[in-house]
DNA sequence: TCAGCCGTGGGCAACGTTTTCCAAATGTGT
DNA sequence: ACACATTTGGAAAACGTTGCCCACGGCTGA
């Protein structure tokens, strides 16, 4: 025989028995709730241990509780969204929940089944960062289950949020480029169509922060936006546009450091160097931009506090569902590194 | 008031009063099982959409399954590990599993918390990803629940794996640099003590395949280890390390490509260009390897085709506990690149 | 015509846990 | 010693789903 037949799971009636308990008894010291005398307690925490006790969580769920919490990433290679995951995990932790996640895959059909897979499996919160479902679908999920959206810049009376301030990070970036004295400042952004999205994703809030930074700065006529992804192969085809121009820019700020990468690679290609030919900027700061050979400027948006805010805020919405609901805005940092510098002349 | 009273969520007695059936009626057509007519399934169904009506999966689980299938990864920031798991969720595509995972982070403890909580929630498989548990965990976790473990060379008779042949990814490295010229190739590895580790860890069989292809070479004398980890920060530590030496290293085998990017850091911070000074090759063909101003030579594991295995040996597994467990091991494949050369002279 | 057989739909118990209620036991103040 | 409050432990009913049964009706074949 190969495997043995898996063995029956240990439940609350085993340990009760064993105990010569009734199952409430030992279910008031699970949770450690009132009615059980020290010596009860104590006589059932050791058949729990003799026994290898585990509570299952289906049966918990039955009743209310699965000590769950759901996070719907977009992309799991996104080192930004690991930062968030990290603040996310050290805020819940020594709270009881176990954190799981899925991938959105940045979806809207493959994001629904995520989130409505994780609302089926009865968990008591969800994280969901950098949504693209309709702020409808998000409103409907929060109504059924404790949600906080990160990185989204809705202001729903349903779910609370945690952000960035993503108009004053390009504010930040452009300000900087300005500075160093450059005036053909282009833009590679994320093609976005849908209206609710064109409000509040963060791409859009970027764009919307380069164009306004660029008219303060007296720079409207430089406006330049290149529509592609935020994605590497976006950056490789949105520079590779650029660069076509009868006056190609002299610095371009991508909405996120992957596109950055992918800008990097279109300039080598094109015998251009960085920063001395063209500058480039990135968002998100991500543990790439910081590595040596690359140093890519970039924007600092604190993964790890919108994780841990976003940790703290679902806490209080899981303890308490009728307090209004929040809107957290947190302030980015430019990180100046070696892929901006003045222009040539 | 801010959120309504989250309403009562719909089930199946509902749809069955609805649809002026009897619930088992409408558990037959959710699961399409036998013993409902054609006219009763159309009813059904209409019930279903018009209520929108979701199986709830905890209660599902107290009746033995809950379509849902774990993944613990030891790292979200290895970009090796989302291929991987883009492999799994395209083997999972359309089997009406739901893939969810957790995140070990290479720490014992953590790890198990994660496997164990996966177990607790009835999930119906699980993929362990490069664990560092004992296997007597491993087993402990694979007799309660089918499961695979990828990454890792033990042979358990309970679980299967799925593994690259990471003996013969480190040879195809040494073949690669003892062909362009090189003598003194050091590795950089991981520290490893536990018995058990060391011997199904991959980093401790790329250690062995390093030191067995220099023998094979006739350069035993030249085998030089470093033990440190496969961290960014292990990579920069070990190759300062590496520069110390009376005579250093021409090239250096760093086991995984971000050990490789810390190797790139000490390098560029020490004056010393790649591959003119000295040659890298890492280990995983993640995409930063592939990124054209890195351009970093490595072996491909080829993660999507891992990740298809592991899902297809745990469809078998549900399918059937009792065939014997498989041990796929997959051939990797050189990918030189710009960061290896002859060295000087 | 009738025994036997399917095919169809439904009743009901079970899965493991929490929680409400209740009874018994214990303690308190006279 | 007695009434009364408090503490302690347990019985039982949910929670939503599945799957084993069974009953009923219509058909088949002799």
């Amino acid at each position: 025989m190969i495997r043995d037949a898996p063995a029956r799971r240990v439940t609350i009636v085993d340990v009760a028995r064993h105990a010569h308990v009734s199952t409430t008894t030992v279910s008031k010291v699970l949770r450690n709730a009132a009615g059980a005398s020290p010596a009860m307690r104590a006589r059932v925490q050791r058949a729990i241990a003799e026994l290898g006790y585990r509570p299952y969580t289906g049966a918990r769920g039955m009743r209310g509780r699965t000590f769950t919490i759901g996070v719907m990433l977009p992309d799991i290679r996104n080192p930004f969204f690991a930062d968030v995951l990290d603040g996310l995990t050290g805020g819940l932790r020594d709270t009881g929940y176990q954190v799981l996640h899925g991938t959105g895959r940045n979806g809207e059909h493959i994001e629904a089944r995520v989130t409505e897979a994780m609302v089926d499996r009865g968990m008591d919160g969800l994280i969901l960062v950098a949504p693209i479902s309709s702020g409808a679908h998000l409103e409907r999920i929060a109504r059924t289950v404790p949600t906080v959206v990160v990185g989204r810049h809705g202001r729903s009376t349903i779910y609370d949020t945690v952000a960035d301030d993503d108009h004053a990070g390009a504010h930040l970036v452009v300000a900087h480029l300005v500075g160093l004295g450059h005036r053909r400042i282009a833009l590679i952004d994320h093609h976005e169509t849908n209206p609710v999205r064109l409000a509040e994703m963060p791409n859009a809030v970027r764009a919307a922060g380069y164009r306004d930074a660029m008219r303060t700065h007296g720079l409207a006529d430089e406006i330049d936006v290149v529509s592609t992804t935020y994605t590497h192969d976006g950056g490789y085809l949105g520079t590779r546009q650029l660069l076509t121009r009868p006056a190609p820019p002299t610095a371009v700020f991508t909405g996120a450091d992957i596109v950055a990468m992918g800008a990097l690679q279109a300039l080598a290609e094109a015998g251009l160097s960085v920063p001395a030919d063209i500058s480039i900027a990135g968002y998100d700061n991500t543990a790439i931009a910081a590595f040596g050979p690359i140093s890519l400027t970039s924007v600092d948006q604190a993964g790890q506090q919108i994780g841990a805010n976003a940790a703290r805020l679902l806490l209080d919405r899981i303890a308490d569902r009728h307090t209004p609901a929040s809107h957290l805005k947190l302030t980015p940092r430019l990180v100046a590194r070696r892929t901006t510098a003045p222009p040539r002349l």
